[in-house]
RNA sequence: GGGGUCGUAGUUCAGUUGGUUAGAACGCCUGCCUGUCACGCAGGAAGUCGAGGGUUCGAGUCCCUUCGGCCCCGCCA
């Protein structure tokens, strides 16, 4: 009974189908595909026009798909029919030829493409769908606004770099599963809809229908969960997780996101960087066709600020900054004595051969770090035996020499000096430092990429708008135990047991040992002004687990998108995400956010004020 | 929230001190063309100069407001 109703539901999508000239056959190879060992054979291949070149009584049509380009060739006498057709063919045609493969005349290869010795000659055509004209052409290179690209995202996505980009990340999320499986991790999904935390980055959240007044927060992270399910015993944890920050975008924030999120139990902060050199290992081998060589570099907090001006310093080029407070420790210049004085920082860079810099550009640079909330910058061209610069009257022979030579400055160089509060300073410097290497051309499209640690971050980060302290991390990050005595007395000099994976100036990954006693988190939550009612309140679920044997354990966050932008040389995430949203955090594609009817903000409890 | 930059044909851009009918290239359309691959040749269509307001005899151009893209600071790991 069943049999027969199917085989007549059968017929009908078969003859509507017919009817409407939709019917076409399998292909037998990609458009990528064919060779010369293929010629003889005849072939169906469906694809889309990628040009058209018509020349009255011979047309040839590119033919693409997502693995390459085959050149199908019309001629008359092969098959008037099909050569009729194709004079209607245009770009982004969707169509279906069946042909044979022809060795191409002597002299007319294209050794530009694979398939560049062979074409097709058709005889038989099928329309399967016709096509606008695109409002950009489907090709690489194009120079069209980003704009018009995201709004027609789906064919801005049929574009070879752009495809290119996504397989590659496909490659990637492979790459993991099977790297973590391998090594016994267990893939958790965890809740899309949580309960809201108002430590951190804001919060989207979801307003609930059932619970009047009450709203579910998207993740800014698995944070919670993952230490949940070490404390169910899991050992071993990953996932591949979409997480949500409602915060400002950037060339490399989007507020949506993609996290490798792992967790270990019983482990410390070398079996994780362990296990993490092991994925980039795997990922420079398989992606960019690189070895890696680990153990990887090491630098703490105080030492990548003190020397990159960042706590994710790009190690591509040196430009190192010098701490310069002793060569002025005696000055008579009073901007640097006082900064001395008041625990501020005096930071020197070289640039090297920039001693010719007119006092335009030094204008304009000089710009560029007032902007960034500098004082001013100070500038010295170095010469033979002196330095020439406006504040040198200020300086005596000794800091002079001093100085040249902290900074191993040579005749020709330009010296900066920044001066003012210690991280401010350093990290203005920081900035002038990348801006420099621009400027200088530094890094280079073959440069090597540099992958290393950052370690020892501060546990806590003070606010001076709240007057109180933050962790920097989170607040289940453990201090380094030798430092504990301190989170009383001194809680700015307590370090941290968390680490980031810094690439080329970006952080791609970021981590921490975790608190697992109820006696230090209580007194973390203490030294971060959290009473034990807000504690409970907040994170009481956490707390209480805890109470039920929780193992020592400690994890890491990749930001995919990141790692996969520069792995794919792009300079912007949004090239490695199939639809991004605009600065603005708009899909300009599909028109979100946008208004919803008065109904749905009803069911919700929802006014717009 | 703040700063910078851009917005003119489908696309990328030019447009002088305010001056007649806003141009180019590519793309698109029509015709011709049997080995092209940036096909070629001939012809053609195509504009809310982001939007609104103002100054002016006259605004793409000057002024004000506003919207949007991108980058940065704040924010965010």
């Amino acid at each position: 009974m069943y049999d027969l109703f199917y085989l007549f539901i059968f017929i009908i999508t078969f003859l509507r189908i017919s009817r409407n000239k939709m019917y076409f056959k399998t292909r037998t190879h990609t458009c990528g595909e064919l060779r010369e060992s293929n010629i003889g054979e005849n072939v169906v291949l469906n694809g889309w026009v990628d040009t058209r070149r018509d020349l009255g009584g011979l047309i040839f049509i590119d033919l693409r798909d997502r693995y390459g380009i085959t050149q199908i060739v019309f001629e008359p006498n092969f098959s008037k029919e099909a050569h009729e057709t194709a004079s209607s063919l245009r770009s982004e045609f969707v169509i279906s030829i069946e042909g044979k493969v022809r060795k191409r005349p002597e002299g007319t290869e294209n050794p530009a493409i694979s398939t560049g010795q062979i074409d097709v000659m058709v005889n038989k055509l099928i329309i399967l769908n016709e096509a606008k004209t695109p409002p950009f052409p489907i090709k690489d290179d194009i120079d069209t606004s980003e704009d018009v690209r995201l709004k027609y995202r789906y064919l801005d996505l049929r574009r070879p770099a752009l495809q290119q980009n996504i397989l590659m990340r496909h490659k990637m999320y492979q790459l993991v599963r099977k790297y973590f499986d391998g090594n016994d991790f267990v893939e958790v999904e965890t809740p899309v809809l949580m309960k809201s935390t108002p430590e951190g980055a804001r919060d989207y959240l979801v307003p609930s229908r059932l619970h009047k007044g009450k709203f579910y927060a998207l993740p800014q992270s698995p944070q919670q969960y993952k230490q949940l399910l070490m404390v169910s015993g899991l050992d071993r944890y990953f996932q591949i997780v979409k997480c949500f920050r409602d915060e400002d975008l950037r060339a490399d924030r989007q507020p949506e996101f993609t996290q490798i999120d792992v967790e270990m139990s019983f482990i410390d902060q070398e079996n994780i960087f362990e296990m993490v050199e092991g994925l980039m290992n795997i990922l420079f081998r398989e992606i960019l066709n690189q070895k890696l060589s680990t153990p990887l570099p090491r630098l703490t907090f105080d030492q990548a600020l003190e020397k990159y001006g960042s706590d994710k310093p790009d190690l591509r080029f040196n430009l190192e900054m010098v701490t310069l407070n002793h060569v002025f420790e005696n000055t008579a210049f009073k901007v640097f004595q006082d900064h001395i004085k008041n625990k501020g920082i005096i930071t020197g860079m070289v640039a090297p051969g920039c001693g010719d810099y007119t006092r335009n550009q030094l204008d304009i640079i000089t710009d560029f770090v007032k902007k960034l909330g500098a004082g001013g910058l100070i500038w010295m061209r170095v010469k033979d035996n002196d330095l020439e610069a406006p504040i040198a009257k200020f300086l005596t022979d000794e800091e002079k020499k001093n100085l040249i030579q902290s900074l191993k400055a040579k005749p020709g160089d330009l010296i900066f000096i920044l001066s003012g509060s210690r991280l401010k300073a350093l990290s203005i410097m920081g900035s002038l430092r990348l801006e420099m290497a621009r400027r200088l051309d530094l890094i280079k499209p073959d440069t090597a990429p540099k992958l290393l640690w950052v370690t020892d971050f501060p546990l806590f980060e003070w606010d001076e708008q709240t007057k109180r302290f933050y962790a920097m991390h989170h607040p289940f990050t453990s201090p380094r135990l030798e430092d504990v005595e301190y989170m009383e007395t001194d809680p700015a000099k307590v370090r941290a047991r968390a680490y980031d994976l810094v690439l080329n100036g970006t952080e791609i990954a970021g981590g921490s040992i975790r608190i697992h006693n109820a006696d230090l988190q209580a007194k973390m939550f203490k030294t971060l002004g959290i009473t034990e009612e807000e504690a409970e309140h907040k994170f009481g679920f956490l707390m209480n687990a805890f109470k039920f044997g929780a193992p020592p354990h400690g994890g890491i966050a990749f930001g995919f998108d990141r790692m996969a932008m520069i792995f794919a040389g792009e300079s912007s995430i949004r090239e490695v995400i199939a639809f991004p949203k605009t600065a603005s955090a708009v899909s300009i594609m599909d028109d979100a956010p946008s208004t919803v009817d008065e109904n749905q903000l009803k069911e919700l409890h929802i006014k717009i004020r």
